[in-house]
DNA sequence: AAAATAATCAGTAAATATTCCTTAAAATTA
DNA sequence: TAATTTTAAGGAATATTTACTGATTATTTT
């Protein structure tokens, strides 16, 4: 089947903090053998809860402190022109979240780059190259106060 | 020292990929030996570049499909104000991030949950006991066009 | 050019991951 | 209820990876 029970929530919640435990590290906070922790765990990849591992790097320090909210809304509302605006951001590496938003606008962003002066390239020679943009709307991250990847069981 | 040269930000760009990938595989994709690549991990760790290896789980797989957009501004905008919205976010697992903004709104949250009608407790019983929140506005995620935790170098 | 420093290579012991088989417990069915 | 099947857990053997060492080569500094 394709269920979670207890352990297998436990185990989720361990490697979403820490992906570097060990097995048997998992093991013995869960009062369990190494053999079904790790049976478990390859399970969980297998049935597509786990969807990759990944490092998770310090922005500051790799230099590209600059984060900003962008929330574009298009022109005109077909099909075509989504699918392309949705297709071109794909591309963009700067944007790091995209959303099709409900509501008053109809996409918000994520955008990260090393300066205000990067960001000022990025809108200009990249997003605004996107066919049918009508409304664009940039605020910047003053601080960021919580930023987590887990999903609480 | 402590800035990145090509090789680094190779392993970098690999490991926010995929932090399964063994010395071995990284050192085959350089075209170096294990030890190097081994060494400048270890280094890339210590100095903080690499913050924490993660399991990323499927949303909708762990059954919380929905996301939501929330922007808060405050009623009063006293120091005290903010820390006790700052530390309150912290403690509620529902937000996946949190961001004080320039401009308009005082803060963005992510919010993610598995039912609207979790949301509404979530806003009810837990973000409204927050004191001093005066405009709260709320937006839904229709798609989520593109999510990903890389910086790109 | 010589000396000092840093990075890389190659090899090895220890730890971990992986496989396979056995046993126990739980659920299903006769 | 007992027998059967299914499922999860445990244990032991093997393969792989990690962690570490000392020697060698490249690079930088003076």
């Amino acid at each position: 089947m394709d269920s979670l029970d207890e352990i297998d929530k436990s185990i989720l919640k361990i490697l979403q903090r820490d992906a570097k435990q060990t097995t048997k590290d998992i093991a013995a906070a869960l009062n369990l053998t190494i053999s079904p922790v790790y049976e478990r765990i390859r399970k969980l990849e297998a049935q597509g809860f786990i969807n990759k591992y990944v490092a998770i790097l310090d922005q500051k320090k790799i230099g590209r402190p600059v984060t900003a909210i962008c929330q574009v809304s298009m022109r005109y509302h077909n099909e075509a022109f989504i699918e392309n605006f949705v297709n071109e951001i794909q591309h963009l590496e700067e944007v790091q979240e995209c959303y099709h938003m409900a509501g008053q606008v109809d996409f918000l962003l994520k955008i990260n780059v090393k300066s205000l002066e990067e960001y000022h390239d990025f809108v200009r020679y990249k997003l605004s190259k996107i066919d049918n943009i009508g409304v664009l709307n940039s605020t910047f991250v003053l601080k960021e106060v919580k930023h987590t990847s887990e999903f609480f069981f």
